[in-house]
DNA sequence: TATTGTTATACTCTATAACTATA
DNA sequence: TATAGTTATAGAGTATAACAATA
């Protein structure tokens, strides 16, 4: 338990040094790499997705905007919303980001034998699936 | 790798949910968790332990004291230094910290078979090692 | 009435730089 | 001179509450 969250802790503080470089931090990289991953969402949909209130959106988009990541653009049908949009720049670095994921992948797990990234695999399945279990069960009123 | 951030953000989003309820945000138990780790220590090595700046250790050891879990002692040598002592507050609250982290552990990991758990150690500690390897590298001028 | 996004406000964590008291 | 801790200042991320525009 106390080494996931030690690699826990270096893997974020090594991920963070490589996003500095794109002039991101986590948190904005996350919410290019959600962009990048569905149709362009509205605010509200960001919100949910990554699991912070509308405000948030608001201000993170702002920052996003502001350093040429991302557009807003008009929704096609509800006036009320809007639709976040990667810029060329937006797109660009979010390709950087994934091939950026799948080296540091290759890096950390290339020299590993297959049965123990296959158990460990189940491991993190089995976590997934508790924990989800865990916040069922707190949730509740 | 996706599954492990995953993990790793259910893990930080539950874990934060029982900290809540005994006043601590996710920093301040992990200060509060190395004070009990250790002989009380002065702020500079609190610094170096959390890996923050020592203006960062000001702020975090105020907001310790002023909710009660730690005090301010002299040095007894050096009259530049302070020692970061648990009250009696803290000190139950970091027992409760390491009886709610071990229910943790034993309700995520006691039924993955032991085949499973040693192989899941072992690719911990190469992640370990290999993140580790990255940072000596990087760090180099 | 309900929803989308914003403005207003506040708290936490983080950093750099300049300064004080002491080694 | 160097070190321990502080004050000053700034920026990022988060939240709640009140509000405007629109559904």
């Amino acid at each position: 338990m106390s080494q996931l969250l030690l690699v826990t802790s270096l893997l974020s503080t090594d991920m963070a040094r490589g996003l500095g470089e794109l002039g991101l931090s986590e948190t904005r990289a996350h919410v290019l790499w959600e962009l990048g991953a569905r149709e362009p969402p509205t605010q509200k949909r960001l919100a949910d997705v990554l699991k912070v209130t509308p405000r948030n959106v608001t201000a993170l988009i702002d920052a996003l905007e502001e350093t040429g990541f991302v557009r807003r653009d008009p929704h096609p049908t509800d006036r009320r919303a809007v639709v976040v949009v990667l810029s060329d720049k937006g797109r660009q670095t979010v390709a950087t980001l994934r091939s950026q994921m799948a080296s540091m992948a290759e890096q950390l797990f290339g020299a590993a034998p297959e049965a123990d990234l296959q158990a460990f695999g189940r491991t993190l399945d089995a976590l997934a699936v508790r924990l989800a279990e865990l916040s069922g069960q707190d949730a509740l009123p």
